[in-house]
DNA sequence: AAAAACTTAAAGTCTACACAAAATGGAAAC
DNA sequence: GTTTCCATTTTGTGTAGACTTTAAGTTTTT
């Protein structure tokens, strides 16, 4: 339908392909002609083809298998990226000023729970940071947090009175992998208390387990005050 | 340090380049070699190491400019991405058996804080849906969805008593643009009786709105059940 | 100084071609 | 009929080289 004609890059193609899945001519489960043939289509190498396609894939829009080719996907493969901001960055993006303040600081033995979550063995140091972070005056996050002593020892200097054990830790573990969920969660006496808001209040919560190569490095509970949404576009 | 001698390909330029980052060689902030150095550390063309380190920066762990070259970014720019399943897919993953049902349909004027919040011009009529997903004899998720009709005139010959409005949705409406929020609400007593957790219960919560080339098309409240989390590797 | 103009380094993209790897669909063997 | 095997198609990835675009730095001009 379409006549692209001098379409040469390889985002003019994707684009093409998206006003076509769009437009309903290429519905879910169409196979696309193959990449040579797209390549005579809009006059470009097989390469410049290649990578428009393999971006859309990667995007969640095709499909692609060698020999059986490329299909549009129905719909819902679709991904939701979330950028997951520095607390500091949120609230200021939100056009708050950002306050910090220590809770509470103390290294005891890893509690059975912990242990059992991060699959440590024997029951090594932990240090427990609780910690505020503040829009203004208003509080923004709860945050109860975990660090395997063990898997960063420098942890014991650190002085978490000023700057939150997250920055000090993303600043001192270079590279981590990460288990991030999402829940709804009731606040007992302690979360209400910190976010001000009512016992029993639902509130939106993160946790956050860390790695380093394998090595559990932090567990971190996240309370959001009352409100809180994330959002995302696709 | 690491002497890599053999390494054509670029998923092994990333896996070197993530492993220099891990070990703390390249720390965030410093400034990688240029294209054309690294090329030869690899021995392969500056092609391999572009894509490589192209989605390095897709990926979140690097940032390029033009002139200015490529440095590793401070950790937390990265991205956590969701797969968005659908709800029988998410059911099925668990292991339970999906099971739907139809609490009311309706055609009405929209509302106005349904008009306000999808920008809609006048009120024009939207049918509202309101669905059960089971796992089994389980709740597993309430929707609350209205459909603009005047976006999707199919809408009204639609049946959605044995299956769901989502799914009609993705079969007929090729291609759409998504804005996904999640929160935690507290159930109200339609929402706690279809969910059957007791009222003022935490509930995690998504709003899914949904556009056709602009056009608001659907607007979906989905209450989970209680204990449900979402999670996600980065 | 400050602003404008120029140079140039680095990433961005394309061409053209080659060979590799996967997996489908059919042919052959049972 | 069923299974095994194989040819062929299609995507995946690499090489080599060219030209383009951005923007950092430098120099020149105001």
């Amino acid at each position: 339908m379409t006549q692209p004609s001098e379409n040469t890059s390889y985002k003019d193609i994707k684009q093409t392909v998206l006003d076509r899945i769009r437009s309903g001519e290429w519905r879910p489960e169409t196979l696309l002609p193959n990449e040579q043939e797209l390549a005579v289509e809009f006059s470009c190498t097989r390469t410049t083809v290649n990578r428009a396609l393999r971006e859309l894939a990667d995007e969640g829009f095709l499909e692609r298998r060698r020999k059986a080719g490329t299909r549009v996907l129905a719909a819902p493969q679709r991904q939701a990226r979330f950028t997951i901001p520095l607390v500091r960055d949120e609230v200021e993006a939100l056009g708050g000023t950002y306050r910090y303040a220590l809770v509470s600081s103390e290294t005891i033995p890893a509690p059975e729970w912990l242990s059992a979550r991060l699959a440590l063995k024997a029951d090594p140091r932990v240090l427990h940071v609780r910690c505020m972070h503040y829009s203004g005056n208003t509080p923004f996050q709860y945050e109860d947090r975990w660090i395997v002593i063990e898997s960063v020892p420098e942890v014991e200097q650190a002085d978490f009175t000023e700057t939150g054990p997250n920055d000090w830790l993303v600043q001192t573990v270079p590279f981590t992998n990460v288990e991030l969920t999402f829940m709804a969660s009731r606040a007992d006496s302690t979360v209400a208390g910190f976010l001000d808001v009512p016992e029993g209040e639902p509130v939106f919560t993160a946790e956050r387990i860390t790695w380093l190569q394998g090595q559990p490095v932090t567990f971190a509970k996240l309370y959001f005050a009352a409100g809180y949404r994330m959002t995302t576009q696709i």
